[in-house]
DNA sequence: AAAAACTTCAACCGCCGAGGA
DNA sequence: TTCCTCGGCGGTTGAAGTTTT
């Protein structure tokens, strides 16, 4: 019944792999090339699982693999994909050539999830808390000055039950005021302390979908209970507090580009940077809450990286676009064809 | 200089769908 | 048809390295 065991995993070796190990993996490999990972212990004369090795080579040793840091473009491309398909790390790789799933998902963890909390965006729904705040402005708050001490660093989350109509909003107490019709400021507060923000929500769907849209498909946990952590973008680290973070009201109005391009350390809040070269407010380049089938389009179609820099993703003419690709534009296109309605541009994955 | 805190990322874990026996 | 493994996936862990206090 069935097939052997690949491994005695009582009896295998864990843990970090040595050159030696390495070198076997390389040789059985070149030699009887990639396939049937559970015979390859044994080939190749090591002692580990076959899950292990198949890892260890997809991950590390290919030789198609980089080994460098990410480009920016790299880095824009994956938020791009993430905001359409979320945490699919090994279709977002597959964007990527030279890049596994587990570089991509480590680089989002460690590094852009990180960038995109510091300017004020949630790294779930890709959507700017104040945008968040904003949609739900007519809920009705009550706070309960909660204090919560082992929070150090996000400055704002959100806590629910989806199940429930009421919700919590989790803020370490910033100083918000109204510059103009455009643009209000956070500044810091000299004596941040937490507070809990009860609002109740007319219609709990509509709050997964936009809250969490993407909590149900990036975790693995079954649990109806989602947290997702804000920060404002004053708390860009390493930089003296600035004076006051200027957020435009509408904040879709910024490019990752501009953001991305910049040194962290030396950034100088992205939004206001495209406030002032973009007065009006219009939206320059890809939206930041919504995306459109087009947008979508061009998202995929603009992998490659073949040196095109910043605009890749609106680079519509590559030729990279995998049947993957293909699958979900024509169910895009079905889709828009039976309910017209989702070509509205309200409409957010 | 030392300790603590933080970051990075390779490796592991557990789940799932496909498919072999 | 059922049982089981394989291969692949996303989430998590923890050792090592780095930075901050």
């Amino acid at each position: 019944m069935g097939r052997p065991p690949c491994c005695d995993k009582l009896n295998v070796k864990r843990g970090p792999w040595t050159a030696e190990e390495d070198a076997k993996i390389l040789a059985y490999v070149s030699n009887h090339g990639v396939g049937n990972w559970t015979l390859v212990p044994k080939k190749a004369g090591l002692n580990r699982c076959g899950k292990s090795c198949r890892l260890r080579w997809t991950n590390y040793l290919r030789p198609d693999l980089k080994h460098d840091g990410f480009t920016p473009q790299e880095e824009e491309h994956i938020i791009n994909l993430h905001k359409v398909i979320g945490s699919r790390w090994s279709l977002i790789a597959k964007q990527l050539p030279g890049r596994t799933d587990n570089d991509v998902k480590n680089y989002w963890n460690t590094k852009l999830k990180k960038k995109l909390s510091k300017m004020g965006i949630d790294p779930v729904t890709h959507k700017p808390f104040l945008q968040i705040l904003s949609e739900y402005g007519n809920i009705s708050i009550g706070t309960s000055n909660a204090t919560i001490m082992s929070k150090p660093e996000p400055t704002c989350s959100v806590l629910t039950g989806l199940s429930s109509s009421y919700s919590k909003l989790m803020i370490r107490n910033p100083v918000m005021e109204q510059v103009n019709d455009n643009m209000i400021s956070i500044s810091n507060n000299p004596n941040p302390s937490w507070d809990f923000v009860g609002f109740h929500v007319d219609n709990p769907k509509n709050v997964q979908s936009h809250f969490f849209g993407e909590a149900t498909s990036s975790c693995s946990s079954p649990s109806t209970t989602a947290f997702s952590q804000f920060t404002s973008p004053q708390s860009f680290s390493h930089r003296p507090p600035p004076e006051a973070a200027h957020i435009p009201r509408n904040s879709n109005s910024f490019t990752w580009n501009e953001f991305l391009l910049s040194d962290p350390a030396s950034c100088v809040d992205p939004p206001r940077q495209e406030q002032e070269h973009n007065p009006s407010g219009m939206l320059l380049s890809s939206d930041s809450s919504t995306v459109t089938p087009n947008e979508l389009s061009q998202c995929f179609n603009g992998v490659g990286f073949g040196g095109s820099g910043v605009n890749n993703c609106a680079d519509s003419t590559s030729s990279s676009a995998s049947s993957f690709v293909d699958a979900i534009l024509d169910h895009d296109r079905e889709l828009c064809s039976q309910f017209p309605e989702l070509l509205d541009a309200s409409f957010d994955y």
